[in-house]
DNA sequence: GCCGTTTTCGGCCCGACTGTTTTCAGTCG
């Protein structure tokens, strides 16, 4: 029973007991299943650590559902979970995927149609059962239908690094009009988070009209999916939904705080203005009928006695308390980076020359560049001993940035640098990485990455969970282990910025920050445009709460040559 | 069922939209 598993039970409970029309346990559980979603260690670990004692610290869970997750960890069985089931033998998660399906309207179809799965549904909503049951009608059956076709809550989610070029330009675009006097993204997006599943982007005009007219005839629309004047919903050709907003001027910051979430970040500012006798909502703060705050946001944080918080921390992971407090970090800024730690050229797998990269590199206000190519590694064209050579008398030559002459080598699967010890020693930064042998069990790879560490060359090790966004889970390890290991040999962590990597994430970002490891930011970029992706990166790092001491990419030059050579 | 610098009892986030209604319930974000 893993902590997803049991947080899946706890929103099931709350669903059924909403159906059943009983008050408040619901959110009680659904807050619970939040929480423990949201935990970053194993839940069965904190159990064992003092019982239900501990459980009850984590927030939303009591006395009661804290016997319920014992229960869960000791017999994987949950009774009271098992006897709701048995009334209401609906499969919820199928169901509830279907936009228009809430808990009272499967408890009705239930009750009176004995529907209980999707083919059930979509059979009775054809056969026009539906609509004869008083509360439905002949529009809502037909919606039924369509949505059942959709899957509407299933739409997939999108890589940031897809999303965020694609919906800045649109907001670039709408900026031009005269008629727009404010424009910002919100959402995910503003959040910057590894996945968006829709874009938002609010706006202040002063012609509604000719503002929706000019949003839904953009090049980029595939599809006008609603059109009005306060909000307007359409497809990309990306396949993502992005929705414009018009606001009035009085309220931007009231709203773009309210669109940029996320869901239980808003909640917990509502909690808090409600404890101060006020009401908050994406119009304003309100005393009694009063509007007190709302134009800015940095007005509607202050309000409630909260220091402004930046839109990457808004997840609800302790940063609320952090602003009461005064304690959230300094966060790292762009201008902080001065430079990228990861990347490729042609003498490896990469596309463009070593003098390319540089030059694209300084275009972005690089200071420094360290070429990383692969070193040894057929698979991805790596250098062999003498082009290695070749390249550190080619980088020796070329004029502008300063270039470190690094290589990117191989984890073996007994834990060794697939790259000699005497050709590493003359290489200004070493990155070794593991890229085969995933399926290894958590000790295995926990020992391979400490043995590789020992290598007295080795500076960063890149992309150190080996996920891939979609596509690869990554494999597991002792975190704590490597963290330890990093700070006593004086080795970064990579935050690997390329899009679909994102590696560390943002959660392991924190803890490793927490542990005051070192980080490294490198793009990876295989190509020139690549080196865009530097900017995740900075997000991945200001999602985790990184300052800019604790990324080495802010360093000086000598600084970080000193970093180099430990 | 949870929780508390106004509470160990009495509260629990807010507003828009929609379809089916004659004043609202359910869903969504």
């Amino acid at each position: 029973m893993n902590n997803q598993q049991i947080a899946q039970i706890f929103y099931e409970i709350a669903e059924i007991l909403e159906m059943k029309d009983i008050p408040f346990k619901p959110w009680a559980y659904r807050k619970a299943a939040q929480s423990i979603e949201s935990l970053t260690r194993d839940i069965k670990e904190i159990y064992e650590e003092n019982g239900l004692k501990s459980l009850k610290e984590i927030p939303g869970v009591g006395e009661s559902i804290a016997k319920k997750i014992e229960e869960l960890i000791k017999t994987g069985h949950l009774r009271a979970y098992e006897k709701l089931k048995r009334k209401m033998p609906v499969n919820l998660e199928e169901l509830g995927s279907i936009q228009g399906m809430g808990p009272k309207t499967i408890q009705k179809l239930y009750k009176k149609l004995k529907i209980k799965n999707l083919k059930e549904l979509e059979k009775a909503a054809k056969s026009g059962k539906i609509r004869k049951i008083a509360g439905f009608g002949e529009k809502r059956e037909r919606e039924l239908l369509e949505n059942i076709g959709m899957k509407k809550k299933k739409t997939k989610r999108f890589l940031l690094g897809l999303i965020f070029p694609e919906a800045k330009e649109i907001r670039d675009s709408l900026k031009q009009l005269r008629e727009v006097k404010k424009i910002e993204i919100g959402g995910s997006l503003r959040r910057m988070k590894e996945t968006i599943g829709d874009v938002d982007i609010l706006a202040v005009s002063n012609d509604p009209e000719k503002t929706m007219d000019f949003f839904t005839k953009r090049k980029e629309v595939v599809k006008i999916l609603v059109k009005g004047l306060n909000k307007s919903s359409v497809r990309l050709k990306s396949g993502i939904n992005a929705d414009l907003r018009l606001i009035q001027m009085e309220s931007y910051g009231s709203a773009l705080q309210y669109f940029t979430g996320n869901k239980s970040h808003n909640i917990k500012l509502r909690n808090i203005a409600r404890e101060k006798g006020l009401k908050l909502s994406e119009y304003g703060i309100f005393k009694g009928n009063r509007k007190i705050a709302g134009k800015t946001e940095e007005e509607v944080y202050k309000r409630l006695g909260l220091r402004y918080i930046e839109p990457e921390l808004r997840e609800d992971t302790g940063e609320i308390e952090s602003a009461k407090q005064n304690k959230l970090p300094n966060l790292i800024k762009h201008y902080d980076i001065k430079g990228d730690l990861h990347m490729h050229s042609d003498y490896s797998d990469g596309n463009n020359t070593i003098k390319e990269m540089a030059e694209y590199a300084s275009i972005l206000g690089h200071k420094f560049i360290a070429i990383t190519d692969h070193g040894f590694y057929k698979i991805a064209g790596g250098m062999d001993e003498k082009e290695i050579i070749n390249q550190k008398k080619e980088i020796n030559r070329i004029r502008g940035i300063k270039i470190f002459h690094g290589i990117e080598a191989n984890i073996t699967k007994e834990g060794l640098i697939n790259v000699p010890d005497r050709i590493l020693k003359d290489i200004d930064v070493v990155i070794a990485a593991i890229h085969s042998g995933f399926k290894q069990d958590k000790q295995a790879i926990t020992k391979r990455l400490l043995t590789a560490m020992d290598n007295k060359y080795v500076n960063i090790i890149a992309h150190p969970t080996g996920r891939l966004l979609f596509k690869r889970k990554g494999y597991e390890f002792d975190l704590q282990r490597i963290f330890d290991k990093a700070k006593e040999r004086g080795i970064a962590l990579e935050i690997n910025a390329f899009l679909n990597r994102l590696d560390l994430n943002d959660v392991n970002v924190k803890l490793a920050v927490d542990n005051k490891v070192k980080l490294s930011i490198g793009t990876d970029a295989h190509s020139k445009e690549q080196l865009d992706f530097y900017k995740l990166g900075i997000a991945v790092a200001r999602r985790g709460w990184a300052k800019k001491e604790d990324i080495i990419n802010t360093y000086s030059m000598q600084k970080l040559e000193r970093f180099f050579r430990r």
